[in-house]
DNA sequence: CTTATATCAGTGCCACTGAAATTT
DNA sequence: CAAATTTCAGTGTCACTGATATAA
């Protein structure tokens, strides 16, 4: 019979490096929490977005697109908002627009631009997934508005050493120019 | 000429959320921000981990094999362990096999089981593979140790929260039985 | 001519479903 | 018999590479 699992991988994980490697210990418990705990918001998040035919990154940028003033964006600033791959901000438009939530309109100032507009069904479904998602509160909801503020603001430490705002890097997103 | 997009998209969202949903702002854009700090997190781990052929899921399950007493573990229990689904463990160790890190063998003690048995060559990659991780401290090595228990606790409170290592959840990682 | 935008074809990894074989 | 362990076949999403067409 199998000894039970430990009750907390992480925690047993970082037992383990503390024995070989003490000093980094911490932040390899860090990566692999936050490597955790995004498989578990996506998980709910995908769950609660199925019935409307969405995915998690499908569900994004409907709601960029809802909120933007004109309801319609172009595809390569969605995708650059989304920190998205340029491939996959067509894929995704793609899906959408078959779901009938979103059509594509040529851009008469630069015609080489396609623009997403978002349907008056894409508004209602944007508004009916909101609903459901607020209603799940994940296991955020565990968390005070302040530790929420919290997180971010570490999380934010880290996006900005890994160069995810400051300029130095210079677009991990652009096309293929290697 | 594009207006440049902002400079932290994960702030501008915020600020969106802000205006329509203000009391659900902090905790969606604590989930952005956990959703983009796995993506940074990953991509520099895989980049890290290319060179040996290797990739973040495949290190996970190597270390745990270099990490245990006997090199030897059953596949259920490193499923379990590093929480993937028990067709992709497989998949896992068929590649970590075929780059001949890492052998099957029976389990003479309950012969439903399979074993991964580390090799010698398994060991070598495992150590240097971490040399390398250890070395690119990511974003995280802008945070402070303290910062980094800080970022865990908030974490494991999230986990706790989503039924992670609480009993109350059955086992979401159990073979298909809905 | 160079650059930017979007698309297409194809690859690889991973999560998952549904089913099966074997053993407890 | 039921339950556990692993595997197999197949699907869907996504990230990515490399290339192309069109337009600025």
């Amino acid at each position: 019979m199998t000894s039970s699992a430990p009750l907390d991988p992480i925690a047993e994980a970082r037992r383990q490096w503390l024995r070989r490697w003490p000093e980094h210990a911490e932040r390899m418990s860090a990566i692999t929490s936050v490597m955790r705990v995004q498989q578990l918001l996506l998980a709910e998040m995908e769950r609660a977005l199925k019935p409307f035919g969405l995915t998690f990154a499908s569900y994004e940028a409907l709601v960029l697109l809802h909120f933007s003033r004109t309801g319609r964006l172009p595809l390569g600033k969605m995708g650059r908002r989304l920190m998205v791959h340029p491939t996959s901000i067509t894929n995704t438009i793609d899906r959408l627009q078959a779901a009938g939530l979103v059509r594509r309109v040529p851009d008469p100032a630069d015609r080489r631009r396609v623009l997403a507009e978002i349907s008056e069904h894409g508004h209602e479904v944007a508004l009916a997934a909101t609903e459901v998602v607020h209603g799940i509160e994940f296991g955020l909801g565990s968390l005070s508005e302040r530790d929420a503020v919290t997180l971010s603001a570490l999380l934010r430490q880290v996006r900005r050493a890994a160069g995810d705002f400051g300029s130095e890097v210079p677009d991990p997103w652009a096309t293929n120019t290697r």
